[in-house]
DNA sequence: CTCACAGCTGGAGCGCGCTCCAGGTCAAGC
DNA sequence: GCTTGACCTGGAGCGCGCTCCAGCTGTGAG
């Protein structure tokens, strides 16, 4: 690490360790498009910028709340392109902010039946213990 | 339909309506033992009666919680063990419902995120057309 | 009788999102 | 110099959960 650099970098391994992402898929998504060519040191090794990582952060949050790669893509892309796409932008995240509302609505509903069940297997158990343990 | 039967069953068309998956899933839950083997009606086709249906809602209410496959399979062979497997199978579902909640928090932290991003967008779409940050 | 149609079977195929691999390079430590 | 270890590349492979297909059968309407 050499520290006297004005823009602090991360080594694939630290970067890692701050996404969450595997080597693997910090490769994939950077072939894929959905991060730039990522700045490499001498020898090739990829060094990632404080901005890629919290771009990273982004796309892991869009990704945990299921969304899919192509989209991400889409995303990525207009983030790139700048100027003019933000609209876009806004109505893309709009959207997929209600899809992630829906998704925990269902979840929380399915939840409920499980604790339903939950509580019946309960008072199945306590009642009659002879078959068990 | 034949009203007249002392247990009414459901047609596969039917059944897909019921539950909301596809006659192949249907099919293929079968094939791998998630539900047992269909009665049939002369000519072969599958004939769902009541329990199945609602055997079939649980089926779906873990799936909709994100429950692997396999885990399922497990499940529902304990099930069709009846007796004894009751601890098991509600020591099953509460660890189901423990990773339900973390998935459900993890969902609803990350939205907060993208409603941020969502705020921010706003501020910069309403504020001003023409610039990008 | 003919036709359309819903469903049947076994098995192949697919889309997604990684994940793994072989073979190589570079930098640092002993 | 030699070894170790992190990382590189292009491309193949995989696990999951369906989904599709060809070719067939039984049922009911006209």
């Amino acid at each position: 690490m050499s520290g006297a650099d004005s823009t602090p970098t991360h080594s694939p391994g630290e970067t890692v360790q701050l996404t969450g992402f595997s080597l693997d898929t910090l490769r994939y998504y950077e072939r894929i498009g959905l991060i730039e060519p990522v700045h490499r040191a001498v020898g090739g090794q990829r060094r990632y910028r404080e901005q890629d990582v919290e771009w990273l952060g982004v796309l892991r949050c869009l990704r945990d709340t299921g969304m899919p790669i192509a989209r991400m893509r889409e995303f990525a892309e207009q983030v790139r392109a700048g100027d003019g796409t933000v609209a876009h932008r806004l109505a893309l995240l709009e959207e997929h902010d209600r899809g992630v509302a829906d998704q925990i609505a269902l979840l929380q509903r399915q939840r409920g039946r499980i604790r339903e069940k939950i509580e019946y297997y309960r008072t199945v158990v306590s009642a009659d213990v002879s078959t068990d343990a």
